[in-house]
RNA sequence: GGGGGCAUAGCUCAGUUGGGAGAGCAUCGCACUGGCAGUGCGAAGGUCAAGGGUUCGAGUCCCUUUGCCUCCA
């Protein structure tokens, strides 16, 4: 036996992958937990999932033997068990799934002794407590697996195998493709060996049955399902095995929970020490297993290149983020501490997961701004649950529902804890009414997970497979002669097209850009052909759909063009340079903002266009002015430098070594491209790029914004893009300071601050002016009285509201007490106000009632409070009326 | 991507059918005090995020934009 009994988790991870890899299986690495081409899933949460389309045959590997270490997530989507975690043996957000598979070579038998010897020789596993199943044919057109049980049968004595029906022991991928029966193999956990099935497979107790755990599941691809559910048998059919990290290192170590093991107590432990605590904790247990659970999601996560934010993966992530941390505050810790946690996850599962190193940084700088604005919004939430307690009556009995949900859906603020503060003031609160109030408010929006990446037609994969990867020539040349493949019109495959026909074609080779990495794809002519005339077509873009094919999506102008037929391709240059340019300045631009910035800016995504190039990167907060000055300066610094650009075929671990930046959670191949610009920008990238920094001319920002919560965006101009824009803007402020008669540019900013310092100065002038006017010689003469109230009544030449107040109240305070009434013209309408002392409002008099009443001659309406109102209305031949009306209706009201 | 919200003095925020822009803290001045802490009195500080609309009148209502918080897929 060459893999020796491993002693804990992580060395069982390794024998895993050495016993498959000394049975002639390729190792290899998991994939990110983002799906790469699958739009339908959120996160990879199985082994296979890399491997799907290698099993469909829409994709080919150059081995046919695999074994991973894959790592899952379930959290997001219609059903997770997020809530359960924590609080039972084996629930999880991240788990690590072993597997090996073959794509068709070898099959059932091969698969069941491997996973046989490996629990019982390898692991050491009693045989006896260990149970196998098998499809017994109900529930779906398929068979019974004799041929599985009877393999089985040579390993395990009769009475443990049993067999279940389709919805135990039968998988597949989706409604159609490729499917099959599985068996499982479960380990028995109560005393002694396992009990036997009475003789009769398909009898005994069920798997749910908790003394009993799932360790490892064997998928046999034999078949295929067509439409309308008819099955028929795949000619080379294929394995897809599972068995689950966590629990195979429960039992290895003789943990009663996953958290026990090797892979999980460290991090268990870690939590305990922090909040000052050691050793069982009873109840409070379930939250530091929250916490070492969602430390490892969180950890894998961001090294995959996700970040917290408010939509998508994003959101699971933080949603995931924020329950660790709530979990934390619930045993004492108060203070930021899950970054330690991740930080832990990063030193144990580094060694397997060299991405989790690489991304160490980044991981401790987003959890850290993850946790303080968490913590800010139970702050703030703390506080708008006091104010809610406060407003309610005394003998209330309960934490009314609809705040508790606002609270939450509005604020962010965790119902529980609402409830736990409720209960701490004696009030009850029912988590699942609110929950259900939640859901009301949502509107029960159900759209479904709406993902990134389109479909991919067949035809390309087909395509890719037949023809391999599209000969790439364009780096070097911008024309090109070459032999044409394929044709496609409308998706499907044709031999040959004539003028007016819209196509897409595929060479053998191209100088032609296929658009990826950000890069748009070139524009250009194709001529030539057998056609004697000769054919011409305009290529309006060029797109790369997959494994490498190179497609042009083109109009054919004149002539007809056959497969087979040698063209010449000619890219559109003046448009491909431009592109170079934007490119290489996108890399610059990356590298200045890493300097400027910080390293914990990262490419979040780019556009490089021929007009502008676009740059999204991660970034807390705006760029100052100063901040995007200092980036212009470093990028046309490099520039002038006139370095040379160089570009380098290598092995991605050279290229690592080498420090070139990548993007997180990005696929590369085993050879990568590496694009220098003068020794400080290293990038893996497969775009085109300028000979010499100084081909850019002039690189300028001309805007920046917000695309999501800690993602900024520059957009930026090169070359003659950039003159451009510099001409526009420096006749702008050329024609302003004319205008304004300022000396120069930096004199325009002064004269514009002088000139609303003055406006200001000029408009309190003007108020204090027109004030006085209002108000001044107001003579006993002015003031009558009626029914022993004193009323003034007067026209006053300014109508603006503000200086009417003011005037009222300078005229009331020398009545002393009485009621004045104002009239004024504005802009064509009639103005009318009434002041009324403080002695009489309210009580004889109602100021918004009696300017109600005048409001009537100038078609208008008003209103106020009773000691100030004011009214406006149209008809201004109606003022002198209001004038004469006043004593009568003031009459009218202290005759009430 | 959809829903809910926020943006008012240097800071934290109030402003309830649309009717005179506020409080606390911080700042400055004066007074009490041997000095400090403290207390009292007073002052300064605002394009109510920006732009448009409705209205006699908008911090308040409507639309757009920007920034931010939050829930959900």
């Amino acid at each position: 036996m060459a893999v020796s009994r491993p002693t804990d988790a992580h060395a069982l991870r390794t024998a895993f992958l050495d016993f498959f890899a000394e049975r002639g299986h390729e190792r290899v690495a998991s994939s990110p937990l983002v799906p790469f081409n699958d739009p339908t899933l959120l996160f990879v949460n199985a082994g296979m999932v890399q491997f799907k389309d290698v099993f469909t045959g829409r994709d080919k590997r150059d081995y046919r033997r695999a074994t991973t270490a894959q790592r899952c997530l379930r959290a997001g989507g219609k059903h997770n068990d997020l809530d359960n975690v924590g609080f039972t043996p084996r629930h999880h957000t991240l788990f690590e799934m072993l597997g090996n598979f073959s794509f068709g070579d070898y099959f059932k038998r091969d698969a069941i002794n491997w996973a046989w010897e490996f629990l019982t020789q390898v692991l050491g596993f009693p045989a006896d407590k260990l149970v196998v199943s098998v499809f017994n044919g109900e529930g779906d057109d398929a068979p019974f697996d004799q041929e599985a049980y009877d393999l089985w049968l040579e390993l395990v004595p009769k009475d443990r195998i049993y067999a279940f029906n389709a919805k135990e022991n039968f998988w597949q991928m989706g409604d159609t493709g490729p499917c099959g029966p599985c068996s499982e193999i479960h380990i028995f956990r109560g005393e002694g060996p396992a009990p036997g099935t009475g003789g009769q497979p398909g009898k005994g107790p069920a798997f749910e049955d908790a003394a009993y755990m799932e360790l490892w599941n064997l998928v046999f691809m034999q078949y295929e399902k067509h439409e309308g559910g008819r099955m028929e048998k795949l000619p080379a059919p294929s394995v897809d095995t599972g068995a689950g990290l966590e629990r195979l290192a429960a039992i290895l170590e003789g943990a009663s929970s996953n958290y026990g093991t090797s892979l999980l107590s460290p991090l268990v432990d870690k939590g305990k020490q922090l909040a000052g605590v050691s050793g069982d904790q009873g109840e409070r247990e379930a939250s530091f297993r929250v916490i070492a659970d969602h430390a490892r999601a969180t950890a894998f996560l961001i090294a995959d290149g996700v970040t917290p934010e408010k939509s998508g993966r994003s959101y699971v992530l933080r949603r995931i983020m924020r329950r660790a941390i709530r979990h934390g505050t619930l045993v004492g810790l108060d203070e930021p501490f899950f970054h330690e946690i991740c930080d832990l996850v990063v030193e144990q599962f580094g060694d397997a997961y060299p991405e989790l190193r690489e991304a160490r940084a980044a991981i401790a700088d987003a959890v850290q701004i993850e946790e303080q604005a968490f913590r800010r919004t139970l702050d703030r939430g703390l506080k708008m649950v006091e104010a809610t307690l406060a407003a309610l009556p005394e003998r209330a009995g309960a934490f009314p529902v609809d705040p508790a949900a606002k609270l939450y859906d509005t604020f962010g603020f965790p119902i529980d804890l609402t409830r736990v503060i409720a209960v701490e003031h004696g009030l009850t609160l029912d988590e699942d009414e609110v929950a259900a109030r939640v859901r009301e408010l949502q509107g029960a929006g159900d759209a479904g997970f709406v993902g990134g990446d389109a479909k991919i037609n067949d035809v390309y994969f087909e395509l890719a497979n037949e023809l391999g990867a599209t000969e790439f020539v364009g780096y070097a040349e911008v024309e090109q002669q070459a032999t044409l493949r394929a044709i496609i019109v409308d998706g499907a495959r044709v031999e040959s097209a004539s003028a007016g026909a819209s196509v897409e074609l595929i060479f053998d080779r191209t100088c032609f850009y296929g658009e990826s990495g950000g890069q748009i794809g070139d524009h250009g002519v194709i001529v030539g052909g057998a056609d004697p005339k000769g054919a011409r077509l305009e290529v309006s873009d060029s797109q790369k759909p997959t494994g490498g094919l190179i497609v042009h999506h083109a109009s054919v102008t004149q002539g007809r063009i056959a497969v087979g037929d040698s063209l010449t391709l000619r890219v559109d240059v003046a448009r491909r340079d431009a592109i170079r340019r934007n490119h290489s300045a996108t890399h610059m631009l990356h590298h200045a903002l890493r300097e400027q910035l910080g390293k914990h800016v990262a490419q979040k995504g780019s556009l490089v266009a021929p007009d502008r190039l676009r740059f999204d990167f991660s970034h807390p907060r705006p760029l100052t002015l100063e901040e995007r000055a200092a980036i212009e300066r470093q990028v046309n610094a490099m520039v002038m430098a006139n370095a040379a650009t160089g570009t380098q075929e290598m092995s991605l671990a050279n290229a690592k070594q080498a420090g070139a930046i990548g993007l997180f959670g990005e696929k590369y191949a085993d050879e990568v491209r590496v694009v220098t610009i003068a020794a400080d920008s290293v990038e893996l990238c497969g775009g085109t790029h300028v000979a010499r920094a100084g081909d850019i001319g002039l690189f300028k920002i001309v805007s920046e914004g917000g695309v999501a919560q800690g993602v900024r965006r520059l957009e930026a101009v090169t070359g003659t893009g950039a003159l451009d824009w510099v001409q526009h803007t420096a006749s702008i402020v050329e024609q302003a300071t004319a205008e304004l008669h300022a000396r120069d540019a930096d004199d325009l900013l002064v004269r514009l601050a002088k000139l609303q310092e003055e406006l200001k100065l000029k408009e309190r002038e003007l108020a204090q002016i027109e004030r006085k006017l209002a108000t001044g010689g107001a003579g006993e003469s002015e003031t009558t009285e009626v029914a022993g109230v004193k009323l003034l009544v007067r026209k006053i030449g300014v109508a603006d509201p503000k200086v009417m107040r003011d005037a009222a109240d300078t005229l009331r305070d020398r009545l002393g007490s009485g009621v004045v009434v104002l009239a004024a013209e504005r802009d064509g309408k009639a103005s009318l106000l009434v002041a009324v002392t403080s002695d009489l409002a309210g009580k004889k008099v109602h100021a918004g009632k009696l300017v109600g009443a005048l409001a009537g001659h100038i078609d208008g309406r008003g209103g106020g409070r009773p000691d100030l109102a004011q009214a406006g209305g149209p008809k201004l031949a109606g003022l002198d009326q209001a004038v004469a009306d006043a004593p009568v209706q003031l009459a009218a009201q202290l005759a009430k």
